[in-house]
DNA sequence: GGGACAGTAACGGTGCGTCATAGTGG
DNA sequence: ACCACTATGACGCACCGTTACTGTCC
């Protein structure tokens, strides 16, 4: 029933599908992100069904809200890193470095969000357009 | 050195790169809409350049305009070909069936437009969550 | 035990980027 | 006769969609 997480808490868990619904990401996306190391399961059931936590929704929601910014899957997984030290680490040696990374991450973010409102733009011009034939 | 479109008035034209520099284009981009038929050249030299008219030029930024909303470029040459009925026939038997072609395009890309304002919504999201790190 | 749900291949497709190699043009 | 510009392959790549077939859960 409940599964165990290596000496830790038991921890709800719920299958792909439930993800899936909630998250509003394909079953196929969201296999893909196991795949290439983006978002892996928590753990598997006997029968090799995935099994996600809450936190896995948390992340893979901060995932889909920075894909139309159009960064590639492997600096998504480079940001879950950095946001998981500082999770956990808080502060020490390498904290300067790793709060360098998410600064570069919101600056990036800031670049790509000028250029969506930009295409915007693009995009009225072209309705404009054709509205005028 | 002016060269002549096939019984028609002589145009003035340019080589693949000022329309690349003009459109903001990659060379490599306007080859490929040339393979696929999106955008063929008005000509070529002997020799084998792509000359391209201001008429081409004219397509070209309406087809960088329309790419934030995703089109497919299957969609552009269909929206091209729209658009050169309308401006030749103007009014025909057909020219019912071809307007709604365009109004089915204004109202696609309205829908397009509406959710690139979404992701607009969901990049802010994201950059908050960054910033809240 | 039955039907919804999940698993793993594996191929397909779009829209170019990126060499490599060779020919053109002013 | 230079040398920047252009041409034609051809391979690569990201990000999944889409079968197809099989196994799991409750």
């Amino acid at each position: 029933m409940a599964k165990e997480m290596t000496a830790e808490e038991v921890v709800a868990t719920m299958h792909i599908g439930e993800l899936a619904d909630r998250s509003q990401m394909s079953l196929r996306t969201i296999r893909h992100y196991d795949e290439v190391g983006l978002l892996k399961p928590s753990g598997r059931t006997e029968g090799g069904f995935r099994l996600y936590t809450e936190r896995d929704f948390t992340r893979l929601m901060l995932i889909r809200r920075m894909k139309p910014l159009g960064f590639a899957l492997e600096e998504m997984s480079e940001l879950l890193r950095v946001i998981d030290i500082l999770e956990t680490v808080d502060k020490g040696e390498g904290g300067a470095t790793v709060r360098g990374a998410l600064d570069g991450f919101i600056e990036q973010a800031t670049v790509r969000r000028a250029k969506l409102e930009e295409q915007i733009g693009m995009a009225d011009e072209f309705i404009e357009l054709l509205r005028a034939q």
